[in-house]
DNA sequence: TTAGTTTTGTACCGATAGGTATTAAATTAT
DNA sequence: ATAATTTAATACCTATCGGTACAAAACTAA
């Protein structure tokens, strides 16, 4: 029946741990990993280090934490994207929903998977892997969705659902850097349209003709 | 008549500056600005700390005079993209071009004035501006191509040469990123063929048809 | 009230960051 | 030879890094 929080003898604790997840998140965000000092994190999170190091183990636990907040989110571009049903569709909302949601103003500009493993020196291997194997495993999952699409007849024949994911990856670093550099949801979102109607030109029958 | 080198006086440098200066380029390169430490340039550049600030300054002038030394290679991308007739065949040079330059294992993976920058905080804003100063400059010279282009016919007319330019760079920063983080020729390749394919088919006269 | 437990704040740890003072060594000019 | 000048190497500076020891404070269980 202790299916809520346990922990009631002792010291109560004085913050909000999932608020002061999400302020780290932030400044993981903003910041990238290496950036960010415990100093900056403490501060943010309005506690004091050895409170920081209690609730969240080091840095690097803190990091993966603050991640999984991230992959968490009930707005992800994934996936709201995938609920689409035609792989058009997908493709349009991944684009220009990456455009609007690494530009938007309530939290730091780009992709918090993508910014904040740029900057990580052989120090801090660790963290890289981790990274890098959450950017797989979402790789994975937009290959599949386009090679489902290709057997559905959705693509062309000649289309390879590997290349083309890695095309969208691609595109959402890039734009993911040029967010946190400062370019605009205009910006982004132009950008995004032009390699959507590209990319449905190219691949998904029924568009070439359009234009 | 004292063109060549002054600086007779004195005892004479034990080192090249010149190849020190490359050495440099190369760990900012692999490790970014804010990822590469003094200790880690004066050992690969074979000279102590006092050397290295007698010579260059400070770590911010080495880092500027090491960009310097990059964006004046004779086979920069740009300049040699920029040599071709048709705009076709300047859009292929620069990605396709991009994709081997990014994977070429004669010097670290990608592109150092994109992947140098991108471990910079706030202490470093100077060097992030410097860059994107920089980076500006290379989006100008590609709308200005664009627009050239534009012009000569070669482009189709709601065709706009700012988001065209725009596209290319965010593929430009993906690519890159995607070859620091252990790509392979391959891979950037065949990203860079369908994007070239997808963007001639959607802007440049003459071939949307082709396919 | 007392014992046990957990969190809190201060103050500290060794390591490393960027940068420099100082002196010895190596050269040219006189 | 000697003075002037420049580079070289050692050793050091302050600030900050991630992380922790320790004791006071705040709570529950007995």
């Amino acid at each position: 029946m202790t299916i809520t929080k346990a922990a009631c003898v002792g010291r109560p604790r004085g913050f909000d741990i999932d608020f002061a997840l999400e302020q780290a998140l932030h400044v993981f965000w903003r910041n990238g990993y290496e950036g960010t000092s415990i100093s900056e994190l403490t501060e943010v999170m309005g506690i004091k280090k050895p409170s920081l190091y209690a609730a969240f183990g080091n840095k690097e636990q803190l990091f993966l934490k603050a991640i999984e907040l991230y992959e968490n989110r009930p707005d992800s571009l994934f996936n709201t994207a995938f609920k689409h049903e035609h792989i058009a569709d997908v493709i349009r909302a991944l684009l220009v929903g990456a455009a609007a949601q690494f530009t938007d103003c309530s939290h730091p500009q780009g992709c918090a998977l993508i910014n904040s493993a740029l900057s990580c020196n052989e120090a801090s291997e660790g963290i890289k892997e981790a990274v890098h194997l959450l950017q797989t495993k979402h790789q994975s999952e937009l290959i599949d969705q386009f090679a489902e699409a290709k057997q559905r007849g959705e693509l062309a024949d000649d289309c390879q659902p590997k290349v083309l994911a890695t095309l969208i990856v691609t595109l959402f670093k890039g734009m993911s850097i040029q967010a946190a550099d400062g370019a605009t949801h205009n910006d982004l979102r132009n950008v995004a349209e032009m390699a959507v109607t590209g990319i449905l030109a190219q691949h998904v029958k029924g568009y070439s003709g359009v234009k």
